[in-house]
DNA sequence: CCTACTCCTGCTCATATGAGCACTATAGCA
DNA sequence: TGCTATAGTGCTCATATGAGCAGGAGTAGG
């Protein structure tokens, strides 16, 4: 107990008040040596737990855990006393993170894209200052989804809120045919849209889980597609976008009849943020991440450890994103 | 938030993990003095929480903050939450701290002297394990204190446990003269416990308020002698013997009535543990922690608040132990 | 009594780090 | 436009620090 106490002592010194080991060897008398090795045996004994006062209902070290794991510029895991209640409130904490973190990093000469998703659109209802940039949607509207809630104008709401130029897609996701699709991808506004693609410095997007309920552009389609795509490996969907369990781009008869960014563009874009919630979503998450277009993730607690077993199973081939 | 987060992050990765700022730089991508800064400035907006796992029930922030104050080895203060109850519960608090002290630094080479009062005696009761070394006792009998439960033989009984030997004193603390008081220091079994006072290594005494009920000495006097002793300025009493406010030894007529271990014996003692608690005693435990005497201090966690109260609002000339 | 062993300590030297400075970028303002 | 203020950055160099090692104290077993 002795020990404990000096040890404690020692401890605060040193990361608290920020004192250098060789003055506090010499307070107590002993080298400086000594010193470093109660505070490295406090350490490993758990006498000291080093915590953290979040600004956000967010886990540090969940958060920490996976960006490591996959090499991300940073997670967002929302922490698990606040990830408890029916999906919809998770996905309003979810869009809570998601506008938070967009409202501080967007800056003025910034062209955000946002995906179709339900957390997007909450993300977007909750934002109510950003720069003055453009705002570009980056796939057409799912019809399944429900309308009722304007979700149709997010873009241009938001776009309202920063003052910039709105590129908003009055069109549906997932057409009948890719003759349509073609058609409707050179419309005026609808090309216009598409020729901001490559501009895009930000993207919010959500992964979808490729099975019922997960992913609204899985459950738009017929079930011979799904099955078909499914039989393809697609684990995951970014913006109808698929990726199979690896992380790998899929190319299937889908991409064929949606509108929406490419995967290559989304690619492209340095910051790609992805909103992944609920449990059943680990796997499309894992996936996604592995293809290493992700750059900030926000998930909440069960999906982020769920996730890094994932991760940790499976060896990750570091694949860093560009800059990093 | 963006900001606390990647800062969480790289605490979790310096503090706890070890890295250093260098690779810590390298993986973030920012130069070492970044890194730098983003600590020191996580722990000045308090982002950082260090906090303690204590193997006993003791405040860890309150004891090294009096530690430092007053130059002490250590400071045990008995945390707040268990601070609370009647007085004899804080008192077998406050014993179960000195005893597993005791129990912990006490070695094969050490002369052990014990003051009386109740608290000392609870720590004796605790104490089921010790070291083959000699206890002494360091003053005479206080009358007017509770003799039922056989604390007269608390000396004893811990050379029992200890297996070392025992040197009591079976007489009385206040004796009616001075001549009586020499006439009995010098009979063979006191003598011989006087005799030991040069080769103690370690001792336990108790810290009393020279008021009604915070001191048994004080209790024990006559009115009279009550007064004219706090007419020179005592504030508190360490087996017998008195110090004022600053913690200056004073030699008044009380000391050539008392049977007990000289001040000049007392601060020789290399380990001086000092028992004082409960609020009323705050000013006296500034006073005799002011005499440099005392290399370790129990108290709990309200009178220790009081006591650094005191410590800060008057200064504090630097008057260290010996050896510190 | 020795020997081998472990544990603990503090040393050396290469490396990491902090204090203070100089530079850049941006903003506010005349 | 140019000026100053301010904040942020990364540099230099003296200092602090860690890894690994060597010596000493204690100890169990021969």
């Amino acid at each position: 107990m002795a020990e404990a106490v000096r040890a404690a002592s020692i401890a605060r010194r040193y990361y608290l008040q920020g004192a250098t080991k060789l003055e506090i060897a010499e307070e107590f008398g002993l080298s400086r040596f000594k010193v470093a090795r109660i505070l490295d045996a406090a350490r490993e004994d758990g006498l000291i737990r080093v915590e953290f006062d979040m600004p956000a209902p967010v886990d540090p070290i969940l958060g920490d855990d996976l960006r490591a794991a996959y090499g991300l510029e940073r997670a967002l895991v929302l922490e698990r006393a606040t990830s408890r209640g029916p999906r919809t409130e998770l996905r309003r904490r979810i869009g809570a993170l998601a506008a938070r973190l967009l409202t501080e990093i967007a800056t003025d000469r910034d062209v955000i894209g946002l995906s179709w998703a339900r957390s997007v659109n909450v993300m977007t209802e909750l934002i109510d200052t950003l720069p003055r940039c453009p705002i570009v949607q980056l796939c057409g509207v799912q019809a399944g989804m429900d309308m009722r809630d304007r979700s149709v104008e997010t873009v241009s709401r938001l776009a309202g809120v920063s003052g910039g130029a709105a590129y908003p897609i009055f069109a549906p996701l997932v057409l009948p045919d890719s003759r349509t699709t073609e058609i409707l991808r050179r419309q005026p506004g609808i090309a216009e849209t598409f020729s901001q693609f490559g501009n895009l410095t930000k993207a919010v997007v959500s992964i979808g889980a490729w099975e019922a309920g997960e992913s609204t552009v899985y459950d738009a389609l017929s079930q011979a597609e799904r099955d078909a795509i499914s039989k393809r490996g697609a684990k995951a969907e970014v913006a109808a976008r698929l990726y199979d369990a690896e992380g790998n781009p899929l190319s299937t008869g889908l991409a064929h009849h949606v509108l929406a960014i490419s995967a290559e563009d989304l690619h492209r874009v340095p910051e790609v943020i992805a909103l992944g919630y609920s449990p059943p979503k680990a796997e499309a998450v894992d996936a996604v991440l592995r293809s290493g277009m992700v750059s900030t993730l926000i998930t909440d607690a069960e999906t982020a450890a769920l996730t890094l077993e994932l991760a940790t199973r499976r060896p990750l081939q570091p694949r860093p994103r560009r800059g990093q």
